[in-house]
DNA sequence: AGTTTTTGATTGACTCGTCAATCAATAAAA
DNA sequence: TTTTATTGATTGACGAGTCAATCAAAAACT
């Protein structure tokens, strides 16, 4: 054989590629061609390790979402106290990482896509449920039976937000995304409803 | 054939097709074909009234807009005083027909439309910038000075809500969307901040 | 060590389908 | 007859997926 374990090589450069061609064309009409050729191989190959076009882009999804998943992780290892851990989750959602062209493409997309995929559906679920949990374990301690209701609005407010952010032409504002999510949880503390 | 006065008529036609196969498909990739079809026209015929396909997208992406717009519209007029135009804004933006299977569909891929296409992006600019004068018109005489962040605030939040609404399966819970911003509008309202 | 066999890696060429756009032709008002 | 409405047929381009063939290293064998 060739070099041997060129298999594990390719897929991760296909993926990277697909989330790349994702971004430079702002959806999900890429073609095949155009992935492998970034990724400096035949269209053939990419249907040899994928087995099609549904599963390349699949797999590109699946990273942008673990990429996330991974910062999240590594902010809340970091973050000291329950008031520590939500100031994480937040500022990990708005990292200028997350802004990057193809990232924000891949994310609305990936919303397209929830519509009518279940496979798509479900990752987005995933991440909702992961997101949720981990920001009621952080409040619990802070606020009590009202964790979870707070946990939904936070969460809705970094999903609105970030969307305005990555949607609005120009250079994301990181600090003031934060800054107005952190106000709300401020708000939400400060408040005995 | 050619009773007189039909453009109108298809134009309106195509339009409303549009947004069903929008809907439909989950996606922007419908065929000029499907859409003629399902207006009862030929796909010719939907070319020599719209010039093209991109033409024919943006009709429908504009209607939807327009609908939007009117639905607020007739909310405030039929508002008293600040806190019910505020509340008529939350009201109008989580009204059943926002969660209708097109109407989503046309709102998520104009999302993805806009980071490369400046007509979706100045109409979404224009959206978004009515609503927040709407939002701190009303806002004033309850918070004054506060008002432009607690707009920016709430519009985010429903911008978030309605997507998480939207892509969770399942019946959309209107009430439920509308008590979740009114309750941060409430706090923000007792807050001296 | 040298030869042979095996097999992963890789591609160019091809098929089949689809789709946007165009055009020539037809029909019916004005 | 000039204009408006309307379509079937056609075209030209493009893209997903398949396949047979090639290449080169590694393993097996002598």
């Amino acid at each position: 054989m060739p070099k041997l374990g060129m298999e594990p090589i390719r897929k991760a450069a296909l993926v990277e590629a697909t989330i790349a061609e994702i971004g430079a064309s702002g959806s999900l009409d890429v073609t095949v061609s155009q992935i492998a050729k970034r990724a400096g191989v035949s269209s053939a190959l990419a249907h040899h390790y994928f087995g099609g076009k549904e599963q390349i882009l699949q797999a590109g999804m699946r990273q942008v979402l673990a990429d996330f998943g991974a910062k999240v992780r590594a902010a809340l290892v970091a973050s000291k106290g329950p008031r520590g851990r939500v100031d994480a989750i937040i500022a990990a959602s708005f990292e200028v990482g997350n802004f990057r062209r193809d990232v924000v493409a891949a994310w609305l997309n990936f919303y397209v896509l929830a519509q009518t995929s279940p496979d798509a559906s479900r990752l987005l679920v995933v991440y909702q449920r992961r997101m949720h949990s981990n920001l009621v374990y952080a409040l619990k301690p802070l606020i009590g039976v009202r964790a979870p209701d707070v946990a939904r609005g936070i969460a809705a407010m970094i999903d609105g937000v970030y969307i305005r952010q990555a949607l609005h032409g120009g250079t994301p504002d990181s600090n003031g995304a934060r800054s107005l999510v952190q106000d709300y949880l401020d708000m939400c503390l400060r408040d005995q409803a």
